[in-house]
DNA sequence: ATCATAATTAACAAATTGCCGAACTCAGAT
DNA sequence: ATCTGAGTTCGGCAATTTGTTAATTATGAT
C-alpha cells in the first residue's frame, strides 16, 4: 500500500507541468513545512523551496525517491493516518494478490514452478514472456461485484490464478466475455474441469493451466520472481 | 488514458530498486530496440543502454520523462494497441470524469465558480482545501456495480458530483456506508433534497452542494482549475 | 510595532548527469 | 566462417544538479 503510494506520488510529480508544484501538493498533503521536510531529509529548507519553485528544472530520480518516502515514512511513523485515508478499504475483496515483475518471465518457466499441468495451450504461446499475476477467488469475483476490472495490473501479458474453482467454466465464460484477455489461466486445486473449459481457452488461444498447491505457497514461490 | 500510463510509467520506474530494469521492461512492453527508442528521442543507442544498466544512479526526472512519453507517443502513432491493451474497457462506467488539483483549492471557491448553493456545511469546514473531483451518475454508481471504490482519485480531500439524483438519499447513504469520505458532495440538478440527505450530511461534517450546471459545463470550468 | 516562523533568493564548490563515439560481446542467419 | 543486428562498456567533456550559507521577504500572532 505504501510502495503503490510512493509510486503514484512519483509519477504524478515525474509527468506534472510544474514537478515543483505537485511536490508541494504532496508536501502540503503531508501536512510538513519546508523545514519539517527538509529535516527528514538532512538537508537544509532552501533546497526543498528550490525543488517546489523549479529553479532545479530536472531533479534526479534519487531525490524524487527520497521526497516521498520521507514524507511515507514521516507519516507512518505518525500511525499512517494520510497513506491509509488515500485507500478504500475494500475488505471484501475478490482480489487475493496481484503484482508485477521487472522482467518478463517465460509461461513455462512459471507453469514449473508453481508445479501446474497444462491443460490446453500449443507450445508457440509457452515461450512468451508474462509481467505479473493476479490470483482471485473466482466465486467472489462473480458473486460479489465487478473485479473484472481489476484482475488486470499493468500489462495483460500476465498470468491470472483462480482460487475456488468448481468446473472451471465460469472464469473461462467471464474471460471470453471481458475485451482483455490474459495469457495464461490457471485454476488453484480445481474439483474438476469442463470440457468447455479448454475449449474456450483453446478458442482464445490462452493457455490454461491447473495446480495442486494453494494460493499462500503459490505466492511464497512467486515472490522470487523479478 | 495515455497520461495516466506515462504517470504509472514514471512511478514505477522512480520507485524500482533497479530503474534501469524497470525501463527495459517497458521498452520490451512497447516490442522497441534500443536503437529504435534511441531514434524516437534523438539520442545514440548508447545512451539507452547507460541508462538501462544503470550507469546514471539517478537519472532527471526529464530524462525519465523524455523515454516514457515517446514510448507512449510511439504506440499511438502505431494505432495505440499496446496502450489501450493496458485499460479494460470499462465501457458503461458511471464515472463521468476525474480528476487532480496540483493546488489545493478553497471549497468555497470551487463552490462559487460552479454557482453552488450550499445545504449544510459549517463555515470552518469551508476554507478547507481540496486536491480534485469525481463526477458520477448516482444512479449508474448504485445499479450497475462497485463504483464506490474508484470514486476517490489519489487523495480523498475532493469533491464529489453526482449527476441524475432525485432525492439524494441514496448517495449519502452510500458515503455514509463507505470508508472513506470525500470533503464536499455536490448535487448536479437535483429534483428535490430530501432532508435526510442534508441530515447525514452534518454527521458527516461533509459540505453538502446543489448546482443547476450540467455536467459539460462543470467540467468545463473545472478545466481551468490546477 | 515587533517577534517568530515559513518561504524565497543569490552565490558558490563539488559531484553527477547527459550525451557522444568507438571498441566489444553475443546470438542468429547466411 | 562471416555478417548483421542488438546490446554493452567506457573515457571524455559541457551542462546541470546537489547541497551550503546567508540575506531577504512574506505571513501571522502578540
Amino acid at each position: 500500500m505504501q510502495k503503490q503510494l510512493t509510486r503514484r506520488m512519483a509519477g504524478e510529480i515525474v509527468i506534472s507541468e510544474k514537478p515543483g508544484d505537485t511536490l508541494k501538493k504532496w508536501r502540503n498533503i503531508f501536512k510538513l513545512s519546508q523545514k519539517n521536510l527538509a529535516s527528514l531529509l538532512n538537508v537544509k529548507p532552501s533546497v526543498v523551496c528550490d525543488f517546489e519553485k523549479g529553479r532545479r528544472a530536472s531533479p534526479g530520480i534519487g531525490t524524487v525517491r527520497k521526497f516521498v518516502e520521507a514524507m511515507v515514512e514521516y507519516d507512518k511513523a505518525q500511525g499512517g493516518k494520510i497513506v491509509s485515508s488515500m485507500f478504500a478499504k475494500d475488505n471484501n475483496s475478490a482480489v487475493y494478490d496481484i503484482r508485477e515483475f521487472n522482467t518478463g518471465t517465460p509461461i513455462t518457466k512459471l507453469i514449473q514452478e508453481i508445479k501446474g499441468d497444462i491443460l490446453s495451450g500449443n507450445e508457440d504461446i509457452l515461450e512468451r514472456p508474462i509481467y505479473g499475476y493476479t490470483i482471485v477467488d473466482s466465486l467472489k469475483a462473480i458473486t460479489t461485484f465487478n473485479v473484472f476490472g481489476d484482475l488486470y495490473g499493468w500489462s495483460n501479458e500476465r498470468a491470472i490464478f483462480f482460487s475456488g474453482v468448481h468446473y472451471g467454466r465460469s472464469p473461462m465464460i467471464a474471460i471470453r466475455a471481458h475485451p482483455v484477455k490474459p495469457r495464461v489461466v490457471i485454476y488453484v486445486k480445481p474439483k474438476t474441469i469442463d470440457k468447455l473449459a479448454t475449449k474456450l481457452a483453446e478458442m482464445e488461444r490462452i493457455v490454461l493451466v491447473k495446480t495442486e498447491l494453494d494460493e499462500e505457497e503459490i505466492v511464497t514461490i512467486l515472490k522470487k520472481f523479478n
